[in-house]
DNA sequence: GAGTGGATTTCGCAT
DNA sequence: ATGCGAAGTCCACTC
């Protein structure tokens, strides 16, 4: 029943069996996997305690930890990565503590038993890929000006004015400052007063004529008008073409690298 | 090798094997335990693409899911609780869907390889304890103003003033009001000038005198003479013993309802 | 149901 | 290092 294939996994193993198997996948900084009956202590930059009950301990390979109940999204406790292990019997108990440095941070878990234990090693190396994040589309529309429109030179993003931070600054191909407001999803109004105060906040300062650009996916009714009123542009800007445009701009910055490598 | 114990563990299963384990695991609500080879799809309020890569999945009873990546605190890709699944085999392949309707998001797992399956019952009934966020002194303060001082009697909490938000808004022993800003550790200046702000908000509109009580498990050096120098008073306020005082309340709030069920 | 603020938020980037 | 804003944030709670 035990250590079999390439998956080393214990079914109602002995607390020392499990040690022992948890020790070498902390060595060997592979992906440790526990379920059992457990006290839970943290102490750091805040408190907390869990008395007994059955749960599952993830250990990844980075030293990141989880500590998940039977029910919930969240963690119950939790590490991030980086943190170093500590293990050892006590009172015929395996104890297994996470320590963080910076913030101090304490991780603590005490089994009475383990009816589960595996110790794996996870070969992922697929890039993950998001379509559609704010962050994106800005980064995308800074790629690709002409998202915007023909001869828009971004300036710079993240331009803090005022009331906040403008998504991206420039200049349009007649020299006038543009402002531009990205939104992921559907623009409400609450998007075209934002812009409305940034182009405002900005007129005041730099005196002479500032355009506002609104860029999303679509409007929500009602928002035309009161861009129209408030003499602002709307663009439409489709968040799968921006993830497109990152994904390309990512795969040629592996390529020049692994050129300039060759 | 198979279906041993109370814990039910296929290890290298078949892909039609890892099915019947999770059909089974889902219907019966239980925690499912998944690792292998899987390509993750996600579309709901993004959208989000992952190759294939070795990976854990995690369902719960509550029908939470988690993907993760061999590093890491956060998983890749996620569902929260409440989300229904279907299963099916296709072109050889072990595909789990997890859909949320509201929003709208469907996760979809398709797996070519399975190493590990596990569907455990889990019993944890212990309750967690976190001493000390700023939300449980809050409210320890509400359910126990006497906290702050004898006949301190809290009006209303979170209150919106002009520079942002104050903890707890009240009245004294003698009618003034009092604004309580509660920090859950180590009180420093900018406690203090929160805090004066918030008085002196308050103090504009109401036109007549307004006291500030700053709540704290202690102060930061130079904080007492700012404190003074403003007019303000300090309290001491352990957050351990607003942990112990919503404890009791809970508990207070349990029995009761047991009491009027009986 | 929408909106607001906290979180042991985490994460990422800019200063 | 620190600080700030975004996140498929989640989560609890008010309106």
């Amino acid at each position: 029943m035990r250590n079999r294939g390439p998956a080393n996994v214990l079914v109602e193993p002995e607390l020392q069996e499990a040690l022992t198997l948890v020790r070498e996948g902390l060595a060997k900084r592979k992906t440790l996997f526990l379920v059992g009956v457990c006290r839970v202590d943290y102490k750091g930059r805040a408190e907390s305690k869990l008395g007994p009950g059955e749960r599952v301990l993830l250990v990844k390979e980075d030293g990141a930890v989880l500590v998940h109940r039977p029910t919930g999204y969240e963690p119950v406790n939790w590490q991030p990565e980086g943190c170093l292990f500590q293990t050892r019997m006590m009172d015929d108990r395996l104890v297994i503590r996470a320590i963080r440095s910076k913030p101090r941070e304490v991780l603590t878990l005490t089994f009475n038993q383990v009816n589960l234990a595996a110790q794996l090693h996870l070969v992922d190396r697929s890039e993950f890929i998001l379509y559609a994040s704010e962050r994106d589309m800005r980064q995308a529309v800074l790629l690709n000006p002409e998202l915007i429109e023909p001869g828009f030179k971004p300036i710079t993003y993240e331009k803090k004015v005022e009331p906040g931070f403008v998504d991206v600054y420039g200049v349009d191909r007649d020299g006038r400052f543009v402002v531009v407001e990205i939104k992921r999803k559907t623009a409400g109004c609450g998007a075209v007063l934002q812009l409305a105060k940034y182009v405002g906040s900005i007129k005041s300062v730099v005196n002479r004529e500032v355009r506002g650009v609104l860029a999303a996916p679509s409007m929500a009714k009602g928002v035309q008008r009161l861009l129209v009123t408030l003499g602002l542009d709307f663009k439409p800007l489709d968040p799968r073409k921006c993830a497109e445009i990152l994904h390309k701009a990512e795969t040629k910055k592996l390529l020049e690298f692994f050129e300039g490598r060759t």
